[in-house]
DNA sequence: ATTCCACTTGTTAGCGTTCACAATTTGAAG
DNA sequence: CTTCAAATTGTGAACGCTAACAAGTGGAAT
């Protein structure tokens, strides 16, 4: 038998460096009273063992895991997956991994259970992508001392720390845009009614109308997919005055491109049509589109700066910070001016 | 000072019920002999106490932390996106954890560096995403006793279990589909060269071609984006000889159609498209795509269940298991027969 | 009754780390 | 040479849990 102890532990490095396991430790930790000659020698000592420091074990003392938890909705769209990335990247970086416990919806005890597995798994905080106001709720049953984020959408701003778009700024862009480029009117094909970002885009794109003294059509609410778009998409085809679309997301404007395709009505040069997002490929479609960017992994890295600041910062750091971070105007091929009469 | 004690521990549970510590312990691990009486009144005491286990405690002494690790490449695309939910999917009801390490190559220094920190996390296996060997490398590098499974690429079979697509197959099925329609023969446009994937691909359909005595045309190898595929697109589309145009995926499927749709090339009536992966809108595209379906999501959930099953088998489980998952082809509008001459 | 075994519970000792404190060494100042 | 504080190191005790064994039940078999 000749392995009776199978890892190598810090006892082992102490022994090989001819100190205290307590010494190890706090050269591990970067504790600054440790003589220069002694850190090296342990250091060594750690390299030609090949010591890995069990973080079960300091995690159970100092109650700190070092990891952070990811509550995700629909993470397999682009926006949430992107999100994720920016996380976990940023997580990286400041040292922490990430776990996830996605939702399968939005309703309150899916969102409890996912708060409840990973404070089981001894999170020091939580990201939750919050689109509904339901997921922020939930995360107010968070254990005392979870320090909590949401990200992406929706929440009582006195609740939690949140880091958002501003919707109704990207929407006032589009409708800005298409009324500049002469149209009458903008159309609009919106996302799920019950969806705060979906009636944020509506808001925006209401109030540019209202004050450019446009008249405001008719919203339809739906879902963010392209099957949405395609159905109002062949319904504003057959109204003759519709010469501008501003959609909610790119999905929904791919589905209402080809609608106006079908339909034999010619993009741009009938209509113009604007989405919301910039997806990889948006650029790519026929013809590419012009559209609001978001930028979720930056979204990401930003939830995640707010969260480490609010953790630093305890529990006693006066009312909750918010970010707010501005889409962007992308114009390309499938807005023009409106058909001269 | 009311809190000397913040958490509630198996101590407190096990004073309130009446029973030591240790009978508590056993309730909680579902152990055989405990007293039906006794467990629900640790039960009741748990409940009452809003106790919640410690899993670092439990995994500091049982080696095991119930969390698995996800390496993953480009998480924000698609595929690798819809592999992440599937294997979370499957995780959660098995009672895992998932955390996630992105590598931003995959070079084998990144892989390495993934693993590094999972294990130091003590998770207890890993699921790599792996559309390279250097992936699949990387992961033998793994501490002993920490299992691994390689999803969705490449690597040497022998090596770690492996779930992976039948890319061969659905390309056989993709370009069988347009011989079938009438063309002549298939073009193809290749994804990145290194990656297997797109190399197995090219070979289902040169194989197809071979077998069907229809001449072989030159591949071009370039990217797995649009952007690729609007280039690609746009060589082919000068060559009228070209009437039915096979791609590696979907985006590169969208470049294509973008492409002809430029050259004034209609499709299908002219060219037939097809692509591989059916994204969630490819139905959408114009005209709404063929192409080869993977279903990502259980390729995810197969792949935990493999590990899972890897796991349970121990050190001496034999050669390792091998998953292969069938594509479908889905008929849509971009494929019809070759113009008549 | 006695014996034995299965069932049920309790006791003790770690798991590998950090924390709090004690002990020692060092170096500069008196 | 003494003194004191700072720098450096070591010692024991947690952290909350499970493993291993011990010990106490009860009932069936002897």
């Amino acid at each position: 038998m000749p392995s009776k102890k199978r890892v190598t532990v810090m006892r082992d490095v102490a022994k090989l460096a001819g100190v205290s396991h307590q010494t190890v430790s706090r050269v591990l930790n970067e504790h600054p009273n440790v003589k220069q000659e002694t850190r090296t020698r342990v250091l060594e000592a750690m390299q030609s063992l090949n010591y890995r420091r069990n973080l079960a074990a300091r995690t159970l003392v100092t109650r700190r895991s070092h990891t952070l938890g990811l509550i995700g909705f629909e993470t397999t769209l682009f926006g949430p997956a992107s999100m994720l990335h920016g996380i976990e990247d940023a997580a990286r970086t400041a040292g922490y991994l990430v776990s996830i416990a996605t939702v399968r919806n939005l309703e309150r005890g899916e969102v409890l259970d996912a708060v409840d597995r990973l404070s089981q798994h001894a999170v020091d905080g939580i990201i939750a992508i919050a689109p509904k106001p339901a997921v922020t709720n939930g995360l107010l049953q968070a254990p005392a001392g979870l320090y909590c984020v949401a990200v992406g959408g929706a929440g009582d701003p006195d609740a939690v720390p949140t880091v958002r778009i501003d919707n109704a700024a990207g929407s006032r862009a589009a409708t800005r845009h298409l009324l500049e480029l002469g149209h009458r009117t903008v159309h609009h094909v919106g996302g799920p009614h019950d969806w705060p970002e979906a009636q944020e885009r509506v808001q925006g794109w209401r109030d540019t109308l209202y004050e450019a003294g446009a008249p405001v059509p008719p919203v339809g609410f739906g879902s963010w997919n392209a099957e949405w778009g395609h159905r109002q998409g062949q319904e504003l085809a057959r109204d003759p005055g519709v010469t501008a679309i501003f959609c909610a997301n790119d999905r929904i404007a791919l589905g209402v491109l080809r609608a106006l395709h079908e339909a034999g009505r010619r993009v741009p040069e009938e209509v113009s049509v604007v989405g919301f997002d910039d997806m990889p490929d948006s650029g790519y479609f026929l013809p590419p589109l012009t559209t609001v960017r978001q930028d979720f992994a930056e979204m990401g890295r930003r939830s995640l700066t707010l969260l480490l600041e609010h953790m630093a910062g305890g529990e006693d750091a006066g009312p909750p910070a918010h970010i707010v971070v501005s889409p962007e105007l992308v114009v390309r091929g499938s807005t023009a001016p409106p058909p001269s009469r």
